[in-house]
DNA sequence: AGCCGCTTTTACAAACCTTTTACAAGTTCC
DNA sequence: GGAACTTGTAAAAGGTTTGTAAAAGCGGCT
């Protein structure tokens, strides 16, 4: 019953997170999120695309059904609720592609010698 | 004979709530339910579905036989009644899918995950 | 008929979700 | 730096769904 196979299509899981397709539920550190549709919905499509940049066109076309030519806010709004939910973790989980659209990466516990900084960003505010 | 499997199919039972298919019969912490045929009927249908949403549509035809297009509100009235005979455990159990149906969840909602218990130790020595 | 228990409707309030609006902040490119 | 554009954010508007109380409807029964 359970194969290997069958979870990998029904679960998401990672350190924190987990999405349950089948109940149509996501859970963060063990609490249960409680997520509208298109919040669900959203967070669906882009956990079950981790790691690849789906674009703000294909995210309106296939969670609103908008097509290129209509012009709205309501993605951004939706994702910065999903990320409100995502609590800390939300800018390690939902990356923003600027000018193309929105990442999710599952999380890495952070390594030593990793992430080669664009910026040095934090160094420079620590200073 | 009473099978585990037979018995599955019989009974439903959690931590308060205990539904006796055959009988058709429920009680709350030990006390009988006194339930009206379709107070039954929704709470059965729900329970035997612990854990799914189940929407409007569905519930309306199974105990009704409503089709689709019969706009009415007896399923909400019927939902009102139902929780309030589960007293304070009503919100627990039966959860409003907002645009979508209803979903009974077994008592202590199933965290469908808890983080595995961790082995950072390990993982950090190998990376 | 009249009562009774159950179901359904009615009508309104409350809750909820989504989208828009307006502006701030960030990014890219010149 | 500055213009042009994109994204973030807060607040409000808009529209729909659900909750609730009360009344009406409907059999069955005495």
């Amino acid at each position: 019953m359970g194969s290997f196979e069958e979870q990998r299509n029904q679960f998401y899981r990672d350190e924190h997170l987990s999405v349950d397709y089948r109940q149509q539920a996501a859970a963060l550190d063990g609490q249960r999120l409680t997520l509208t549709r298109k919040e669900y919905d959203l967070l669906a499509l882009l956990v079950q695309h981790a790691g690849e940049i789906i674009p703000r066109e294909a995210l309106l076309m296939r969670i609103w059904g908008y097509g290129a030519e209509i012009r709205t806010r309501t993605l951004d709004v939706h994702i910065r609720r999903l990320r409100k939910k995502l609590g800390g973790y939300a800018d390690q989980y939902i990356e923003t592609i600027f000018g193309i659209g929105y990442r999710f990466q599952p999380f890495h516990a952070p390594r030593f010698q990793q992430a080669p900084p664009e910026r040095p960003a934090l160094a420079a505010i620590a200073s």
